[in-house]
DNA sequence: TCTGGGGTCCTAGGACCC
DNA sequence: TCTGGGGTCCTAGGACCC
């Protein structure tokens, strides 16, 4: 077998794959999952990839289209799909421990060392096993690189007759698909490159492998030097750290426009709250802070304005991260702003072992850990708000609009699917 | 009327130093 | 009075990914 093999194990229109798992209703029929404030497709079935609605369109310009199509519209809930991607992951551990999860319904396998006759025949047996253990379908693609790997399973996904697995060490038309699609199909050239790519007669993967590498250099940097060299089957995009995170973000746009300063505060609090949760579920510890809030980019009078702070020491207390986050928001509120956004971002993470503490803590810090330890178990077992601070608000005015949600099947008692036998 | 959220990496340009 | 060039560090912004 090769030095390197990477299998990239990609869900299958995830989120709707998600729903259907719980309502079979939904097979065979045109569906999309929208983003938060059900603003835009975020997830389209085959049926409604077929009518033409686009990934990332937003919603407003699909209404008719959803109408006249009956196409079956759901907001998006993260529970059940964070839920539903963590039982995939764990059945992808059942072939190897070396998983990278990648994103919510991506993982790159690397299958080096294990002993495996035939790649093909290990891929289709791998998208059996998981579509039977968790209901979700997948493609996956094989091959010597990341880039290959992921390239490949774009072939799976598109030709039928690969049945959904395609492995470059089992077939040999690889040639084929570089001369007949165009680069914008590579993992890392995005549509701004892909335009670049066309306006200089650059219209297929082959184009693209024939470049030379100096203008590869000058107009793609390093990246493009390192899909060209991938694409050659030369690995160069290795495992990442995973201790290696060096943000965390917590942002929504609002329903509508608010101006008042106390609602933004509720939001930014809140934001700040659910980011030093992440933190200490990941067990880090952050340095800084900025807040940023904005108005829509679509707006006429376009603002946005951002506030950075240091939080004196790596901390991951969620009174503090709320406090200094509110600070923040005091330096660049201004009033009669229409504002539709606000976020919270902490930067320069890192594990506890690596953490300054202060020569000499103060009283409210001493017991933070603790005291963080037990809103942190409350907030898990009875709900997620169970706890707040009082920056944080009663109010949900600057909540999202969510009408169209499935239930919480698998992380709710309360909503857990009911079978009826009769 | 209605246009997502959470990440990473690279580059250009300014500030500052000697 | 003349005001160079190299280095570093930081930040903002852009591009990309899912």
């Amino acid at each position: 077998m090769a030095d390197k093999v990477y299998a990239l194990v990609d869900c299958n229109n995830f989120y709707v794959s998600c729903e259907r798992v719980f309502n079979p209703c939904l097979e065979s029929k045109p569906v999309i999952v929208l983003s938060n404030n059900d603003g835009c497709v975020v997830s389209r079935s085959q049926e409604a990839k077929d009518l033409g609605i686009g990934m990332a369109v937003p919603f407003f310009k699909i209404s008719g289209l959803v109408k006249k199509h009956s196409v079956i519209t759901l907001s998006s809930n993260y529970t059940l799909y964070a839920d539903m991607s963590k039982r995939v992951m764990n059945s992808l551990m059942e072939f190897t421990p070396n998983i990278e999860i990648y994103s919510i319904d991506e993982s790159f396998l690397d299958l080096r060392g294990l002993k495996i006759d035939n790649l093909k025949q290990y891929g289709m047996d791998i998208k059996n096993k998981i579509r039977k253990w968790t209901g979700i379908p997948v493609s996956i693609g094989i091959a010597p690189t990341k880039t290959l790997a992921k390239f490949s399973s774009h072939i799976a996904k598109k030709n039928p007759e690969y049945q959904r697995v395609y492995s470059t060490y089992d077939e040999d038309d690889l040639g084929y698909y570089f001369d007949s699609y165009p680069p914008a199909e590579i993992w890392g050239i995005g549509r701004k490159m892909a335009k670049r790519l066309e306006r200089n007669d650059i219209g297929s993967v082959s184009d693209f492998m024939d470049t030379e590498e100096k203008w590869i250099s000058k107009n793609m940097g390093i990246n493009g030097l390192r899909i060209k060299a991938e694409l050659n089957g030369e690995s160069c995009i290795e495992s990442e750290d995973f201790c290696s995170q060096k943000s965390i973000i917590r942002s929504r746009s609002f329903a509508d426009k608010i101006f008042d300063y106390e609602t933004i505060e509720n939001a930014i609090a809140n934001h700040a709250f659910r980011a030093s949760e992440k933190l200490r579920e990941k067990k880090l510890y952050a340095r800084f802070i900025s807040v940023n809030i904005r108005t829509s980019r679509f707006d006429d009078q376009a603002h946005s304005a951002n506030y950075k702070m240091e939080l004196g020491y790596a901390t991951n207390d969620g009174v503090r991260i709320v406090e200094n986050a509110c600070a923040c928001l005091k330096n660049i509120y201004r009033k009669g702003i229409p504002y539709r956004k606000a976020g919270v971002m902490l930067t320069d993470l890192m594990p506890l072992n690596r953490v300054q503490l202060p020569i000499e803590p103060d009283k409210n810090t001493v017991n933070s850990e603790k005291i963080m330890a037990v809103v942190d178990h409350l907030n898990r077992e009875i709900k997620p708000t169970a706890i707040k601070l009082g920056a944080m608000g009663t109010g949900d005015r600057w909540h999202e609009k969510r009408g169209m949600m499935s239930k919480k099947f698998t992380t709710s008692w309360e909503e857990m699917p009911i079978v009826k036998f009769r």
